[in-house]
DNA sequence: CGTGTGATTGAAGCCTTTCAACGGCGGTGG
DNA sequence: CCACCGCCGTTGAAAGGCTTCAATCACACG
């Protein structure tokens, strides 16, 4: 029978999974609101998990627009490359404090096969997003991305106001839209009666279904 | 020192390489135009590999538009999901033979490591190319993204004449265009002089640095 | 209470899309 | 072998959506 990876990680060998290793041996780090965790083409050293705050990744294009790979919350994995580079770096949006281990003695301690199955893990997530966030970039309007966009969040927290932690210049990069257009369709979903803000980062959902149609 | 997952591969417990295995057990499996391969949803079952011709990879929008993931060339693996599932359907371009194993079989004669390893790193290298893609859909006029498409094929062979085993709608789709504004904007490169098109499908850089700064 | 940053709004322009018609090439059948 | 047919690609004109540039507004901070 051939030793299955998936199978070996709970044997004794491997005693702790990646995040109970994470958390127990981690180092906690507070990062101030916009500082870097990591630069991109850093060295992959560490891997890292969202203890509070918000943390997303971003890459600059070579004419200097900027694009927003993804958003981490609270309990999230981040940083876990197959490869041996960052290819974003990863930014704190509000203070906030992650949690920092090396490779290495996630490596001792949780044992190889628990880290490359946790990394094919995390890398298929990210790829399962990166594929879907292609959808909604290459296939939709400015509308229907604002609304698939506020639908997540919406989701992320059962509170009727939801909270945003990002501006509208992330959600802009994130969406591939201009600032302008976020703020304008924004407008727009509110003057349609299909969410309410409060503030510029507190709305709530007023018409789900509609929001859900647009999203599709 | 920790066994490192691709120091591992090699060893002697697993005497042959993923990509050896699938061309000694592998079954050659013969497709014609535009015949599935697999679909999306199905269950991934086996590994694929192009033997000829060229594979491509595809999703549909809820709304019916479609999104093409990627294309296969020759010698790629393709269909090596982390997950149980296969997140677009494969389809080939032109009649071409694809080569088909279980990944049952592959587990027994390479072993769990080898393909976990190999699943991993496609994974990664997929990643990789949809985050990269990802920018080009998000940062990218029609006529950066139609020149940064014609630079990676005529990349993929050193001949001066380029073969495009694709259609002017699956170009579209992968670039997040309509057909026309594709066929406009090649016009208008060989109106520049930067390509030369002696036919729909087969072309020649003429300004090989006018391409690249397109591309950037 | 002033100042500065982030968000909104307005107007104009441009790029891409949409709808439509035409052209060309390859395949089939006479 | 030629003619016809159908598909794929190209081209045109008009419309629309997003962007750009610019000014105003709102709110937090000193």
């Amino acid at each position: 029978m051939s030793q299955a990876y998936a199978s070996r990680t709970p044997a004794s060998e491997e005693a702790m999974g990646i995040v109970e290793v994470m958390d127990r041996l981690g180092t906690p780090m507070r990062f101030a609101r916009n500082a870097e965790v990591y630069a991109q083409d850093d060295e992959a050293e560490f891997l890292y998990r969202v203890v509070s705050g918000t943390v997303r990744t971003v890459r600059f294009a070579s004419d200097g627009r900027r694009l927003l790979g993804d958003f981490y919350y609270a309990g999230d994995l981040f940083g876990l490359e197959a490869g041996p580079r960052h290819r974003f770096s990863a930014e704190v949006l509000t203070d906030g404090v992650v949690q920092v281990l090396k490779r290495t003695a996630v490596r001792a301690f949780a044992g190889e096969a628990a880290m490359q199955a946790a990394i094919l893990a995390e890398t298929h997530k990210e790829l399962g997003r990166t594929q879907s966030h292609l959808m909604l970039l290459s296939c939709r309007s400015a509308r229907e991305r604002v609304a698939a966009f506020l639908l997540n969040q919406a989701d992320r927290c059962p509170h009727p106001a939801v909270e945003l932690p990002m501006g509208r210049q992330d959600m802009a990069d994130y969406l591939g839209l201009t600032i302008e257009t976020v703020s304008r369709t924004l407008t727009q979903l509110q003057d349609a009666a299909i969410v309410e803000f409060a503030a510029a980062r507190r709305f709530s959902v007023k018409q789900r279904d509609a929001l859900e149609r647009l999203a599709e």
